[in-house]
DNA sequence: ACGCTAATACGATAATCTACGTACTACGAC
DNA sequence: GTCGTAGTACGTAGATTATCGTATTAGCGT
């Protein structure tokens, strides 16, 4: 007996998705690292936790996705042994209009202004 | 003797302002709601600490005030016995285009959606 | 069954944050 | 100078957070 996977993962619905909560989730310089890597995969885009190399231990790195995904702001489900991982853009579109695009637009600039290529 | 105040109060240059920072400063509900207060006084508003009632004591509010100062998100001044403070939009407008904007709209849909007149 | 890889769970620690109360300073009015 | 108002400073308590290490689970391939 196995279907595809028992294993589920909470997620707040749409309407449940609070501003504070958001703005909280994307304060933090290695979510919005995640969220950057994810958004430059384009609409649609997704990836495993492992894609995205960040100066942290694996452990640390999960409970960042779980931030993530507990604000509303990524969409986790299992797929075989990797976890995929994609933004909620079209979410948080619809719940707040222009606010995801408007803090990426703010990250690259800040980017730029830092020195980082791309 | 008296000139015009020789307290003065330090605040991040404009290039200095962090994008992390000011997401974080937004991502408390005191503060959000310190920040739509002055957003509602329109362009150049600004307002004593005192003209805001928050449910919490003077002290906390002094403590917010600085968070959202320090991050770069309002600019206070000493104006006789009062303390006035503005959002400094027209700095995070030239750092971070639409940011502030953006924040300020998902604030006003989620307060309709919360069921707050106005 | 065995090993590999991806990710979680748990427990600990150190830092940060919100909030409070009390004592204090600065300014204006009297 | 004295009083009232606006706001700060300081110390602190309690909650949350970011990070780690180690042990563990889930699924895939052999």
């Amino acid at each position: 007996m196995s279907t595809s996977s028992v294993r589920a993962l909470e997620h707040p619905a749409r309407e449940d998705i609070r501003l504070e909560g958001v703005l909280h989730a994307l304060s933090d310089p290695m979510r919005l690292q995640i969220v950057r890597f994810l958004w430059q995969l384009g609409e649609d885009g997704e990836a495993p936790c492992s894609a995205i190399d960040l100066a942290i231990t694996k452990s640390t790195t999960t409970h960042h996705f779980r931030v993530l995904r507990e604000a509303g702001v990524i969409n986790q489900v299992y797929r075989g042994t990797a976890k995929m991982n994609a933004l909620r853009r079209r979410d948080l579109d619809v719940l707040f209009p222009g606010l995801l695009g408007a803090i990426q637009s703010a990250d690259a600039i800040q980017r730029e202004r830092d020195g980082h290529d791309g």
